[in-house]
DNA sequence: CAGACGATGCACT
DNA sequence: GTGCATCGTCTGG
């Protein structure tokens, strides 16, 4: 959280702040893709962590997340909002939109922002393609609750949100 | 191969 | 608050 998400994408380099995530861990979470095992869709939250999971959602969306935790343990991160920081014109473009407000307050809306697709699913994210980077903010106060569109399981509180206002002109 | 449904977003009430 | 677009993926036969 704070961080920021970096794609060096054919159109331009997009970067944004990440202030949005839920968690997804393991074979015991039933609302985690893993935890009827491994299929073609979630391989690569079975290896090893560091690299990209993007899957396709509802017949037109796509959703970004970090595999975590170690080879063989499925578990991952995804991406839910996040502030426009470089590149706001692309992410504009790819968008179709004019206007930044909820430019990327959603894991589908920030996808079709930055441009990923399947395409760009089992990236490794120590890469230079696609990449977190830590520009030295000091850890944002974070705030947990339920995740959403989950009904099972929603006693964990794995959603976690930057609390206060936006940092930047984005949000 | 057919059928069900989803870690969403948007229009509308 | 409710309805629904739209199709890949998974399940079961």
């Amino acid at each position: 959280m704070g961080m920021y998400i970096v794609y060096r994408s054919p159109g331009g380099i997009m970067s944004a702040r990440i202030v949005e995530v839920e968690a997804y861990i393991g074979r015991d979470d039933p609302a985690c893709h893993a935890a009827a095992g491994p299929t073609r869709r979630n391989r690569v939250m079975f290896g090893p962590p560091g690299f990209s999971y993007i899957y396709f959602i509802y017949g037109m969306y796509h959703c970004l997340n970090f595999v975590t935790e170690a080879e063989g343990f499925p578990a991952a991160v995804l991406l839910r909002a996040a502030e426009p920081c470089d590149g706001l014109e692309t992410m504009l473009s790819n968008s179709g939109k004019r206007q930044v407000e909820g430019l990327l307050g959603g894991p589908g809306k920030f996808c079709r922002a930055f441009g990923l697709t399947r395409a760009q699913n089992g990236l490794d994210l120590t890469g230079d393609q696609l990449f977190l980077e830590d520009r030295g903010e000091a850890r944002p106060t974070v705030a947990r609750s339920p995740r959403v569109g989950v009904t099972r399981a929603a006693r964990r509180q794995w959603r976690f949100q930057v609390a206060g206002p936006p940092k930047a002109s984005g949000g």
